[in-house]
DNA sequence: CTCGATGCAAAGTATTTGCACCTAT
DNA sequence: ATAGGTGCAAATACTTTGCATCGAG
């Protein structure tokens, strides 16, 4: 699977960048995730796994993978950013679970569609968007009837 | 306009909690913004205006003031909250303008009967929901050609 | 060989908390 | 009276930065 670590050298050439051990590492380990993650939490995981990269050089590689578009940024809420990588996956929104903390993902084209509209209707170019429901999902609302 | 101060009091008084002076100047200067805007500008602009109230204080209040139902919590991609009021406002969501940074809004009936839709069909019983678009505004789309 | 990159520790930013004193109910 | 509230300053959480040294191209 290097057809990741060849974008992000691509990317990285463009700008006279380099890619380092240490950036790779980086690479590596998000593509291990399979799901949403946070700074900090890959710097844990990599420790387990005994590999070794300051927090100062995680914290200035996530954002080239994201200008890579590698990665996606994700602001729940909180006031520290969430990650996801972009392998093969689609975009995709969020449902939030105020109660259990669960994020359920979904697509809907209907949505996208009406996004367009409006966006149109402002003369407005999008580039994303990000749209997050909150609420309670179908587990919690059993157990609290 | 006491109507606000009468809902924050029911709203402290259900929970055992007081209405201190702090408070109603929090709360009045809250309703005197006509935007969104953030812990430390508002803040600016009560001392601006010779009210004193402690960091500390504002930042225990607005929490509150959420849960009362009397302010939104926005979040847009930085790490710190914004914050709106929400008097006689009805729900909206957001255009955000990578270029200039301007915040236009917009509400969408069909947008909002699509999301109950979807919660519905993941047996998630929505409260809320934030819709944030990013991209170019037309006026910096004009200049930029 | 030359910029860009790294690690460390110190500095920032936004927000929270401990504590001694104060006050709305 | 008394539980809750306040200001202050110290603490926290997340992220950024300065600097001396290192290494990819």
């Amino acid at each position: 699977m290097h057809e990741h670590e060849d974008a992000f050298r691509e990317f990285l050439a463009k700008r006279g960048l380099k890619l380092t051990p240490e950036r790779r590492l980086i690479l590596e380990e998000v593509f291990r995730q399979h799901d949403h993650f946070e700074a900090e939490e890959l710097l844990f995981r990599m420790r387990q796994r005994k590999v070794r990269v300051s927090k100062a050089t995680l914290y200035r590689t996530l954002p080239l993978l994201v200008k890579a578009g590698l990665l996606r940024e994700e602001v729940f809420g909180e006031r520290h950013l969430h990650y996801e990588h972009v392998h093969g996956r689609k975009h995709h929104d969020h449902l939030l679970c105020l109660s259990c903390g669960k994020i359920e993902e979904f697509f809907d084209e209907t949505m996208e569609q009406l996004q367009e509209q409006i966006c149109a209707r402002h003369g407005f170019a999008p580039t994303g968007h990000t749209l997050e429901i909150h609420g309670y999902c179908k587990d919690c609302r059993k157990r609290r009837g």
